[in-house]
RNA sequence: GGACCUGUGGUGCAGCUUGGAGUGCACGCCGGCCUGUCAAGCCGGAGGCCGCGGGUUCAAAUCCCGUCAGGUCCGCCA
């Protein structure tokens, strides 16, 4: 039916009879004899020239054929790969015709379209080039990650996505039983549990891109479903498994972007807070925080004699205006500081002075410490938040990151290693330690002496990895020794009983030869979407729902009938009825 | 569960602050003209429950209340 692609047309092809096949991009009609038709294809468009008039309208299917000519002189289109030539004197068979479509999908009307209308028709939608792009990139990142892996000996396979309830961590979808009336299983958040089985099986090498479940709340940067590339590995140390994953992203990003030259720094957690205020820090810029509280210890001025005293340049210092000042202490007072202080660097050396709202508080050689430690120069605005540690860090690196990415140029990627996360992350209700990645993370070895006595400054071996900002995903080396194990549900308060209702399967397995072992995962609909330059994640998923969870194409979710009900043993019972839209 | 932004012919917007005939712009659509365009051009035309419901008013796209939908965020996401 075809013999080329659109784009593949070019001057090499001069004289050959060809057919092409796609849709109607654009009709230019010069009268009767005259016509020209972009027909685009996977690939691109190429131009046909047909010199009957016939009834042609945008997005109708086409095959065309014709003979390859060059373009007369002048009339040159250098923006498109076929752009050279053209099609001449086409034969046009009309495969399939087409309503008037819903929206703009090329040209300078293209990409402004309501996200609604869009996911409607997103079989249209997807017609358009940047989301073709988008997918392709997909598809590519997926194979560079699987010959990168696979180049280091690691096995795809699948695990079950009719799994059993794990009752902690994210909610879950359930699944109603045919077979069991009234039992569930439940669609898996991740398959950590049985990536460990298969450790424990022997499979040393382990991944798999697999689709994931959560029912939470969707963001820009979450879906109910999403894909993680999920890794595990047997007799490794979690050194060897950031080079893995270094190795499958990082030739992952050169397919899509040819950039080959990428930094993985690693830092810790404690100094990606201390300095940026945040676990997943956006090194795209610095304007890193400084600790000043010992400086001011009995300066008398209460704002700045607190356990914490955190200060950093403003990124787009020029263009904070006072104005602009007072909503930044709004906004900090609205993270849950008890204030801003900001100050605007006057001269310098002998001249330096400061414009603030408490410059009349500090003498000359506070003023001089604030400004040499945050290496602030004339004309910047230093931003100061006290109090505890880390809610001056939160609001810190929350103001960095706001104002960094409104008033910086951005532009390129930078990733980073954070490493050390802290085994706890506080304290629940009862007073117990609650597990900041999943309770199978091994401990330092250097802190399990403190498991009992100070929970939360035991390290655990778990790391991240982050790309400008974004969270990309995490991994730990595994407890693979139960008294280890036992350790960790006690310091959690996890019964004995309790570890065996949830986990008995997998502590079970544990006992019947386990190898050291550990494993990352990492969101694939997130790499794509930076790689790809998007603000969200449903522009690099061919069908995503909207942030209430619906599919505005197929409708779902729906109401089923009561006999499909019956059949699981299930009745519904609502208060509010089935929202219809409007 | 909460906060904020948005909803106007098929699409994108303006109009809303300060109520006065659905008035305008661009694109698409339909018809006509047109032999080198590529965002083709020119002429003409059709197309509106101003998201939905209620209220205030002589009068509501505009003001008020509620509601639905889309988006961004908080909570949530071991």
């Amino acid at each position: 039916m075809r013999t080329d692609y659109a784009a593949g047309l070019d001057m090499k092809d001069l004289g050959r009879t060809v057919s092409a096949c796609g849709w109607v991009q654009s009709v230019r009609e010069h009268g009767d004899h005259l016509v020209f038709i972009d027909l685009r294809d996977a690939t691109g468009t190429v131009q046909c020239v047909i010199t009957e008039r016939m009834e042609l309208h945008l997005e109708w299917v086409l095959r065309v054929t014709g003979v390859v000519r060059a373009r007369p002189v002048g009339t040159v289109n250098a923006a498109i790969p076929s752009g050279e030539i053209e099609i001449a004197d086409a034969v046009v068979e009309i495969l399939s015709q087409a309503q008037p479509i819903p929206f703009a999908i090329s040209g300078h009307r293209d990409g402004n379209t309501d996200e609604l209308v869009r996911l409607k028709y997103r079989f249209v939608d997807l017609r358009r080039s940047r989301l073709q792009r988008n997918l392709r990139a997909r598809a590519q990142i997926n194979s560079a990650i699987r010959s990168s892996l696979e180049e280091s000996g690691f096995l795809e396979i699948e695990t079950p996505l009719l799994w059993t309830p794990t009752p902690e961590g994210a909610r879950e979808f359930a699944v109603p039983s045919r077979l069991q009336p009234g039992k569930f299983y439940v669609l898996p958040q991740s398959p950590q549990i049985a990536k460990q089985l298969l450790m424990v099986s022997g499979f040393d090498r382990y991944y798999q891109i697999a689709r994931c479940m959560r029912d939470e709340d969707l963001r820009s940067d979450r879906q109910f479903e999403f894909t993680q590339l999920d890794l595990e590995a047997s007799f490794v140390t979690q050194q060897d498994v950031r080079n893995f994953i270094t190795k499958a992203v990082a030739n992952a990003t050169a397919v899509v972007t040819g950039e080959t030259n990428l930094d993985f720094p690693t830092i810790t957690h404690r100094e990606a807070i201390s300095r940026y205020g945040s676990d997943k820090p956006d090194l795209r810029f610095d304007h890193s925080i400084v600790e000043l509280s010992e400086s001011f210890k009995g300066s008398g001025i209460r704002a700045f004699d607190q356990p914490s005293l955190g200060a950093f340049v403003a990124p787009g210092s020029a263009q904070l205006t006072r104005s602009k000042l007072d909503e930044l202490v709004d906004r900090a007072k609205s993270l849950g500081a008890a204030g801003l202080v900001w100050m605007r660097v006057k001269g310098q050396g002998e001249t330096l002075s400061v414009d603030s709202p408490i410059g009349k508080l500090l003498d000359g050689g506070q003023v001089a410490t604030i400004v040499e430690a945050t290496s602030a120069k004339e004309g910047d605005v230093v931003l100061l938040v006290s109090g505890e540690f880390g809610l001056v860090r939160s609001v810190l690196g929350t103001l960095r990151v706001e104002l960094g990415r409104r008033y910086l140029e951005l532009s390129g990627l930078k990733y980073l290693w954070v490493i050390d996360f802290p085994m706890f992350e506080g304290l629940d209700e009862q007073g117990n330690p609650i597990a900041a990645h999943h309770p199978f993370t091994m401990p330092n070895p250097d802190d399990i002496d403190m498991m009992q006595s100070e929970p939360l400054s035991v390290r655990a071996q778990s790391y991240d990895l982050v790309l400008n900002g974004w969270e990309l995903g995490s991994g730990s080396i595994r407890i693979n020794d139960p008294t280890v194990q036992a350790g960790v549900f006690t310091a959690l308060g996890i019964s004995d009983e309790e570890a065996e209702a949830r986990f008995g399967f997998l502590l079970n397995a544990f006992n019947y030869g386990a190898p050291p072992h550990g494993g990352f995962a990492f969101g694939i609909d997130r790499l794509a979407a930076l790689l790809c330059g998007e603000e969200t994640i449903r522009e690099v998923i061919a069908f995503p729902k909207t942030q209430s969870g619906m599919d505005m194409m197929t409708g779902a979710p729906k109401a089923v009938s009561n006999s499909i009900l019956g059949s699981y043993g299930l009745t519904v019972k609502v208060d509010k009825p089935m929202s219809t839209g409007s």
